[in-house]
DNA sequence: TGTAGCATGTAAGCCGTTACATGATTGA
DNA sequence: TCAATCATGTAACGGCTTACATGCTACA
């Protein structure tokens, strides 16, 4: 699944004329898209994932000697980008979104602390996510309005909605604890 | 973390006086609460989980002989009880909270395939969202209004909002392709 | 001159899953 | 008597992370 991911931002990558992204690059494409509902692999993972790839022809690298290092650029191969088609078209039977909530977690023990804690807690998840808000917000303005990148934006605008309810919510929640304990 | 929350269970179990849980009635136990914002461990790793909350004497098992086949019940333990209650008055320093969802993936990728399978995509979707809705609802019912499960029941509602905010952006999302490709 | 950012990778290990294996009890 | 449910575990493996290691380039 993180391996159709990095190739379906491959695959955005090449939408535009471009000599291909270097697995440093990815990883930032990656913390500003996959981050938000899936995970934005860590560095060690992205390169071993291109390697993988690579093997079974679905990206190709070009390397580039620049003085005494070498960099590699990878591009989404034809038959990497019929195996994405592919396994988009393919009936669905991926498993249901998985969440791990660590604020929800801890809330449900909440009987074992205090409800001063329990409140505190969820002050500090809410100055998070609107950090979080904040940074999907600007990525959502860079996506505009452009055909090209209307799927993009229509996730970046679904990611909105879900930290707009999360506030809402746990707003409603640190209330509650406070009127009830 | 996944040990703290099977802790935090047999917490709550151990509110009503009870001889205990078995693996198995663990499991269960995870499979109306956790599922909904943590991951419900498989019963392999439950069982491992507990041998080593056992280990480090932070549960205790009562072995029930009965007939041929020997069973053992969990506690929680006072050890297990203050280790949790002085991990939930820590301060936080979690991760934020993480969303592994396939059918935000896939929107990405939407124009690699058709709209319109992209909107069949969308809309069984919101069949299995409709179906875990119900189960999480018939949860909530089961807390009702008592006071030593208040926390489960907002955790509970938590989860309800978080669907319904699905559920709205999800039926927008759709006709937004229906509408524009 | 030194720090931040660009760039690449290996190794160890944790967390969690599926597959496999076993056997008792309950009820249709 | 057969299937479903209760109950317990081991083994293999996959995915992902952290720690570690290396070295270049730009710029303050």
């Amino acid at each position: 699944m993180t391996s159709y991911a990095l190739l379906g931002l491959l695959a955005f990558d090449d939408m535009s004329q471009t000599t291909g992204l270097t697995g440093y690059e990815l990883k930032q494409r990656a913390d500003r898209t996959l981050k938000f509902y899936w995970t934005s692999p860590a560095m060690s993972q992205i390169y071993t994932e291109l390697d993988k790839l690579l093997e079974r022809d679905l990206v190709h690298a070009v390397e580039h000697v620049e003085g005494r290092r070498t960099t590699r650029r990878f591009r989404i191969s034809d038959e990497g980008r019929s195996q994405v088609e592919r396994w988009l078209s393919a009936p669905v039977d991926d498993p249901f979104p998985v969440l791990k909530h660590p604020v929800a977690l801890r809330l449900l023990m909440g009987h074992l602390t205090s409800a001063e804690h329990v409140q505190e807690m969820l002050e500090d998840y809410l100055i998070r996510l609107a950090d979080r808000r904040r940074e999907l917000e600007a990525v959502r303005e860079l996506l505009g309005d452009v055909e090209e990148v209307r799927y993009a934006a229509r996730v970046a605008e679904w990611g909105l909605s879900y930290y707009d309810s999360e506030r809402e919510i746990v707003e409603r929640i640190r209330r509650d604890v406070e009127e009830r304990g």
